[in-house]
DNA sequence: ATCATGCATCGACAACTGTCAATGCTTGTG
DNA sequence: CACAAGCATTGACAGTTGTCGATGCATGAT
């Protein structure tokens, strides 16, 4: 038998101070909201590219080529640049073609709309 | 040739505003860093574990048992188990047995934490 | 003690993902 | 024009992950 109702079980009156107004908390998210921030999350939720983006951030300029990252992130060429076309793809950084090479910068704002989504309001 | 000095290459003077002070932003995160966040992340990094953690806040009390979630899911028991787990192992989620239930609340703090470290003073 | 219920664990399988070497494309240079 | 350099794309492969049915383990009720 499921429950659909709620915890109808020996219940010892735990009321939470009223905690709210997140897309996660307050209201619940429907498949296709989730698909979004999941997706949006994914792209975040790997070490290299978590790297990346600081390595980008950090450098002259706030921004970066990809034969500035390949050495420090011990990584090859071609899977560098497809890090960063996830990360772009994900609207996290944003990709300039100058000359020869490629620039890479933060999406302003792009992290912290993300952040914002996880946690805004809660307990704040 | 790498260029691991920084951008030596055709630069019109683009000098970022001092965006600063997260995780991610202002200093390099290192490779162990790096996995903590990623691991962390890749928890939250799936639609269904978005929707579970939605829906365990949104119930009475802000705490629901496995046989509150698998209908609202769509999914079996074992695999709504599994995401439980999950979330309890990335610090997301608490669980407590209740008689024969496992009630689930949301660790205080967790989704916060998470979102400062992904943008902590970014352009506030 | 026996049985039903709620949940976790196991084994299996398909789908996805991170990585690389090889190759192709584009831009600047001799 | 030919060549080199920077980057993207392709194809391949191993490792990870989400899902399920089957099973096992507790707890509470009969």
């Amino acid at each position: 038998m499921i429950n659909t109702a709620g915890p109808r079980h020996p219940l010892p009156v735990i009321t939470q101070p009223a905690v709210c107004c997140s897309p996660l908390i307050g209201r619940i998210l429907d498949g296709a909201a989730a698909e979004r921030l999941a997706s949006a999350l994914k792209a975040l939720a790997e070490p290299t590219r978590l790297r990346l983006i600081s390595l980008v951030a950090a450098h002259d300029g706030a921004e970066a080529c990809v034969c500035d990252l390949t050495d420090p992130v011990g990584l090859s060429q071609p899977t560098v640049s497809h890090h960063m076309k996830v990360l772009v793809d994900a609207g996290l950084l944003e990709r300039e073609q100058r000359g020869k090479w490629a620039y890479y910068r933060l999406v302003p704002g792009a992290l912290n709309a993300l952040a914002d989504q996880l946690a805004t309001g809660i307990g704040r």
